[in-house]
DNA sequence: TTAGGTGCAAATTCTTTGCACCCTG
DNA sequence: CAGGGTGCAAAGAATTTGCACCTAA
């Protein structure tokens, strides 16, 4: 498991580097630390906490560059945030067992039944990681919305844009 | 569907004003309206969002009411956050399929396979909203951890417990 | 060499808190 | 009428940005 999950972090920084060369992007010591040390770890760290660690091997690092090469790697599709994740708490007062597809560039989400989805198995290797209280599918894609208005949208537009 | 979702909202409703008669808290009007105008949305708004709208309603409500009455709905189990969410953004180097672990008292996310998920199928309801680009499952539940830390621990503590 | 990248510090945005007054039960 | 709840304003966190210097290609 250990030596598996040491040379999946190696293939995933190899592709790192195709893509950084691919992209004609520059492939800073910051840039390779700050990679590396999200792709050894399980923990699904927050910026800071990555920040921490790649202090202890680039002193100098900022963190303003942790998060600027973080979104470029989720640009590059090399990295992915969790959940919905806009930079706001979002609440939801249905507590009846529904499913959620998540639009990844506007990050709208749109809340769907499955009688099918809703019988899903939680397998023993989930079970044994505590009691669990509820299961359900995200589903990501492109919204119908989003589709139409073409690939123009990036996907960290300055706020004052986002709210048109 | 429309009228599904108002008697939905309807049904909601009288489960907050029991929950609360039963937790000995008071009804005011903020809380009804900003419970009343979350029940009714399918948009799971950020605090900002259900402010602006309850505004409309209770014009002298204040944003940080909003915020109280959302963790207070949320402690007793009325209302759910989105995501894993914490306060910050979290970040996955992991592209391979697999599924999510949600601890839902500590937040932490533990990655875990299956190959029979993997294999789930996207129903139509969810493809109708848009392309398809991953699908997964998030498992919440107590980790491990915190069934044996017993039931102390606050759901929202003020960071510097937090982070003992 | 040189355009893109970095660090710093200041600015923004989101969320929380202290306190005096108000209203539900 | 008592104690919890509210609004306000100010504090605290998380994230972003402008700018002058630095470095990978």
């Amino acid at each position: 498991m250990r030596k598996t999950e040491q040379h999946a972090g190696a293939v995933r920084l190899e592709h790192v580097k195709a893509a950084a060369k691919e992209a004609g992007i520059k492939l800073t010591h910051q840039r390779l630390e700050i990679f590396r040390e999200l792709a050894v770890t399980e923990e699904h760290p927050d910026a800071e906490t990555l920040y921490k660690a790649v202090r202890r091997r680039v002193p100098t690092v900022s963190l303003d560059t942790v998060y600027r090469t973080l979104w470029m790697l989720r640009d590059m599709g090399l990295v992915n945030t969790l959940g919905p994740k806009s930079d706001t708490i979002r609440f939801d007062a249905n507590l009846d067992q529904h499913h959620h597809y998540v639009c990844v560039r506007c990050g709208v989400v749109r809340d769907f039944e499955s009688q099918e989805l809703n019988r899903l198995r939680v397998p023993k290797v989930a079970r044994q990681l505590g009691s669990v209280v509820e299961a359900h599918v995200e589903v990501r894609g492109l919204c119908e919305r989003c589709q139409r208005q073409g690939s123009a949208a990036k996907s960290r537009l300055p706020r004052a844009v986002r709210e048109h």
